[in-house]
DNA sequence: AAACCGGGGTA
DNA sequence: TACCCAGGTTT
């Protein structure tokens, strides 16, 4: 029951009946025909479920492969139209390693994407575990995927107390021993939707597990303590200002933001910098009767929070900003606006 | 090795 | 409101 080859067995028999309907995803059914997805969709929805639930996902795939139905597409798109479809999905480091992948792809590899771990690890965007799930995935090699799904999954397995991220050598092991070499796509699916449905953070269903007989964490009775994590330092709070012009035809002054660091690359208001403590100095990038509007903008990023006090003005037709530049009704729509960025503007409406 | 990157869901 | 989740890149 614990043979190595067993355990997949039973996983792959859970998966035939239970696998998830994705759009990027073929079935059990159909891979057993001899169908595989088209890696060009296994590695977007890869990118896109960094860090992101598949709920969320969803819709920006359907809208990304209709609008760039192949990698050539896509990398012969413009910068800013792949940046504003991303919009709202955050971790915005994705979105401009996704094009800078797909133009490698099309210069490097004849549009075509490498079958090759290796060669996989060595585009933009793609680390050890996109590397992974596109090459079992999409060409049904046999590598581990490591995701906080099967760290979770081999962690009660095999009862590890070790805490993250020390124990990830440890659970990469104990899941590169346990992919099977038959089905290897299937099973890396199967591994990570099982993390995802049955073998969840909190109130694990061990009831209805697949592996509910092997798993030592359940005789333990500490599953729902697994994996161990170590302590995270608090989230510090930063304070800014931001300035919403808008002239009588109804165009908004907006800026774009660097391409590095924090938003990096997409649509914001102007307006100051974001430093703890007291609020930093700000300018308006217009002259104009700037007023504040009551309540302000609460958003939470990955290590800080944010305050922001937001400034309104009518501006003249003939107005010349000292920073940022007008975006008419045709040119912009509060969608293609990060979500702190278009919490300022509900603020606004 | 540690810090830097958003947004959504749940309690 | 507070807390939880989670790969890749950069420094």
């Amino acid at each position: 029951m614990r043979d190595k080859d067993n355990m997949s067995v039973i996983l792959l028999e859970w998966y035939d009946r239970h696998a998830r309907e994705m759009p990027w995803r073929v079935s059990p059914q159909a891979r057993k025909g001899g169908t595989l997805p088209d890696p060009y969709a296994v590695w977007m929805s890869e990118i896109m479920l960094q860090q992101t639930t598949v709920a969320t996902v969803k819709d920006y795939f359907i809208r990304f492969i209709t609008r760039w139905p192949t990698v050539a597409d896509l990398a012969a798109a413009e910068d800013a139209a792949v940046m504003a479809e991303w919009a709202g999905l955050g971790y915005y480091a994705r979105a401009r390693n996704l094009l800078k992948c797909a133009r490698a792809v099309v210069a490097d590899h004849g549009g075509a994407f490498p079958a090759d771990h290796a060669a996989l690890l060595k585009l933009p965007g793609i680390g050890p575990y996109t590397a992974a799930a596109v090459s079992s995935i999409a060409f049904d090699l046999p590598h581990a995927v490591l995701d906080g799904n099967v760290e979770r999954v081999m962690a009660r397995l095999h009862d590890i107390h070790t805490p993250l991220p020390t124990a990830k050598p440890e659970l990469m092991a104990r899941a590169e021993a346990l992919t099977p070499a038959t089905r290897p796509g299937d099973y890396a699916q199967a591994v990570m939707d099982l993390g995802a449905t049955i073998c969840t953070p909190r109130n694990p269903a061990c009831g209805i597990c697949p592996w509910r007989d092997p798993c030592a964490a359940r005789v333990a009775g500490t599953a729902a303590d697994l994996p161990r994590k170590l302590p995270k330092k608090a989230k510090p709070t930063r304070y800014g200002t931001v300035y919403l012009g808008r002239r009588a035809d109804g165009a908004w002054l907006l800026e774009t933001r660097p391409e590095r660091g924090l938003l990096g690359g997409m649509l914001g208001w102007p307006g100051s910098e974001w430093a703890e403590g007291d609020a930093p100095e700000a300018t308006p990038p217009a002259p104009g009767d700037w007023t504040e509007l009551p309540g302000e903008v609460r958003h939470t990023f990955t290590h800080f929070h944010l305050i922001l006090r937001v400034m309104r003005a009518d501006l003249p037709a003939d107005c010349t900003p000292t920073r940022g530049s007008f975006r008419t009704r045709a040119e912009f729509g509060p969608a293609d606006l990060p979500t702190v960025m278009r919490k300022a503007f509900d603020l606004a409406q």
